[in-house]
DNA sequence: GTCCAGGAGCCAT
DNA sequence: ATGGCTCATGGA
């Protein structure tokens, strides 16, 4: 079975950054690129300068599929065009001009995300990854490329134990991922309906899974791509708003829950992914 | 050792 | 409605 390859123009867009901010959690760094499973195929991904290349395993007649996970074809400059003309979000996206937001797919991102709750994102990798090794289908890679796994389906985990979950070193979580790969797996969710309900009617849906509250709503409403006005507010973005939007006086999440989608507009949910990849840049270079 | 992490649920006011 | 406390786990 030969591999196939090809090349997507990525002028303004951050590879790296992209893939590790905080969004996809399936993504190994191999050198000079990145390894990951999309839609159970193996895929490895490498930028050089405005050129993305991608390598799979096995044969590819229609690329789509990564065009539409790596939203290649998005209109970033139309999407800046849309946010408010505010000194520290311009700030945050002059930092990082090429950050882009991915299309997920839903049931791992929803998953991904009933993990991150209190946790580190190299943590939140390693979970999924362990996941991927003990409950996910093996997948095709070429020789000499370490051996790789897709994310392990609903009704997999659902058949679980809560043992086992938490051997996976989530903790508490683990009846969370339980409940919800339970409940996704009897279609409780009906994922393409859901996404055409309004953004509040889906979130309140996404809420009555345990585990699932606000945050984690509006992550898998944002990056599985169906809602760009959803505005995940985390730690971090509540201290950039209390820092750089309310004078350093912290007002309560369910006020900026309301305040932000009106103050960063249509596209709120990619200004919050500039706001939350500028904090974490700034926090590492030590000038906070 | 001790502090905290892309939170959420529960129970106290 | 709002504010504390607790929940595992591991790295800084």
């Amino acid at each position: 079975m030969a591999g196939a390859a090809t090349t997507f123009p990525a002028a303004a867009y951050d590879l790296a950054a992209t893939l590790t901010s905080g969004q996809a959690f399936g993504w190994r760094r191999a050198g000079r690129a990145w390894e990951g499973v999309i839609l159970g195929r193996w895929v490895r991904l490498e930028q050089r300068g405005e050129i993305i290349r991608a390598t799979t395993a096995g044969p590819v007649r229609d690329w789509a599929w990564l065009r539409e996970y790596l939203q290649i074809d998005a209109p970033l400059a139309e999407i800046i065009a849309t946010f408010p003309d505010d000194p520290f979000l311009q700030t945050a996206v002059q930092a990082c001009p090429g950050l882009r937001l991915l299309r997920q797919e839903p049931w791992e991102c929803l998953a991904s995300f009933i993990l991150s709750s209190t946790k580190r994102i190299t943590q939140i990798t390693q979970v999924c990854a362990l996941l991927r090794e003990r409950y996910g289908e093996s997948v095709a890679v070429p020789k000499e490329v370490a051996p790789a796994w897709a994310f392990p389906t609903a009704a997999r985990l659902a058949a679980c134990t809560e043992a086992e979950l938490r051997a996976c070193k989530m903790g508490f979580r683990a009846p969370y991922l339980l409940a919800a790969a339970r409940q996704w797996g009897r279609g409780a969710l009906a994922w393409p309906r859901l996404t055409q309900l309004p953004l509040a009617d889906a979130r309140e849906q996404l809420m009555e899974i345990p585990g699932v509250g606000r945050k984690i709503a509006d992550c898998v409403l944002l990056f599985t791509g169906a809602y760009p006005a959803a505005f995940p507010i985390d730690t971090w973005i509540a201290q950039v708003l209390d820092t750089n939007y309310f004078g350093g006086k912290g007002a309560p999440i369910a006020h900026y829950n309301n305040w932000a989608p009106a103050h960063f507009g249509p596209n709120a949910g990619h200004a919050q992914q500039f706001l939350f990849h500028y904090a974490r840049i700034i926090q590492a270079a030590g000038l906070i």
